[in-house]
DNA sequence: GTCTATAGCTGGATAGAC
DNA sequence: GTCTATCCAGCTATAGAC
């Protein structure tokens, strides 16, 4: 299953093989078959295993932070970490390929919703009472961050100062929600007062 | 050309080649390497020609937009039709296999700038004399945006519902930097006297 | 469990007929 | 310019030796 992981990170979705696999495994090819039947049954159990592993590493973190800036530092550090470990490129990957193969598409999903389920709990919590509730759903807003981490990975691998800009830029963004979170009932009164002439009525369709 | 466009959308990056091309094209395979040589330039080909015809569609667009308001609304506009007719697909895809293979980085990497350099254009004629201009550096933010579209492109592939309720939560939040735009000085004032005990200093290492 | 060997297929790329 | 035919590499998957 490293090696699976490996051969992502090294070959990306379209180069993967049971072959280049079983390099980076240093073992047989046929080794793939024999343990687990095919080869997107590999990378399904592999990518599940290690989304497992990864999510359970940042539980006590998670359920540590206490507020929206505890949550963005947090946060940091985590889009840091799996950037450099590589998981984050394999995500990206396996979603890539997903989009065309229905028996990726699933694991994927599953290993996504690990990541999201975990960041929509807190969330959920760190919201509460803030003028920020009123903006942000926090299931939607896990899912963006989810996105925007593997969107930033793959523009990243094109372009690091571009990406690091990118990076940057967005942080200095969440400085305003911050500020907004900590601002309290005075600011809910001004967000909720402005809401009135400018949202949107509800999700769009499609 | 069109063709390799179809075969991106319909197979992916993994499943794109010669005979799929063709076969989207209702051409024999042959002629790929008459006209372009080898695969990964008809691709390039493909995706610069239909990236310049994609943003030049939106340069008058682009032009008269005269607030960030305006720009949040084309914003949404243009992501709603790339993401229909499939360009976002095809980007996502491209860049996907960009991360790995050096003949395909190039040509994507050029293709994003295309719409990074129009958006950024905007962004920087629009927040000139915003309080946002304290938070928000035009190119980083351009890449950002481009590199959410793409995650969240990839994110719908596998879970509409959850795209759909990403992109609403950020639309809502858009609704704040429009507030902060439209407050002006006063904003302004708040923005910078909170950034003094929060704003990190400058871009982190890695 | 791991290997070699192999069947059967699809891939990129070229030669040459038309 | 477009096709057929073909070469050879790499692919999945299986059979069978060890």
């Amino acid at each position: 299953m490293d090696g699976a992981l490996q051969a992502i990170r090294q070959h990306g979705i379209a180069g993967v093989s049971a072959r280049t696999v079983a390099a980076c495994a240093g073992v047989n090819q046929a080794l793939v078959f024999y343990h687990f039947g095919t080869l997107d049954d590999l990378l399904a159990t592999a990518c599940q295993a290690a989304t497992v592993d990864r999510v359970a590493h940042y539980r006590d973190r998670f359920a540590a932070v206490r507020s929206l800036r505890e949550l963005l530092e947090l946060g940091r550090d985590l889009h840091e970490q799996e950037r450099r470990n590589g998981s984050l490129a394999v995500l990206a990957q396996l979603l890539a390929g997903a989009q065309v193969d229905d028996r990726l598409a699933a694991p994927t999903a599953a290993a996504l919703r690990l990541w999201t389920d975990e960041i929509e709990q807190v969330l959920r919590r760190v919201l509460a009472g803030s003028p920020l509730a009123e903006l942000a759903d926090p299931a939607g807003l896990a899912r963006a961050v989810t996105a925007g981490f593997i969107g930033l990975e793959l523009y990243d691998g094109i372009d690091r100062p571009g990406a690091d800009a990118a990076l940057a830029t967005l942080e200095q963004l969440a400085v305003l929600a911050d500020v907004v979170d900590e601002l309290g009932p005075i600011a809910r009164r001004a967000v909720r007062g402005r809401l009135g002439s400018r949202r949107r009525s509800g999700p769009r369709s499609r």
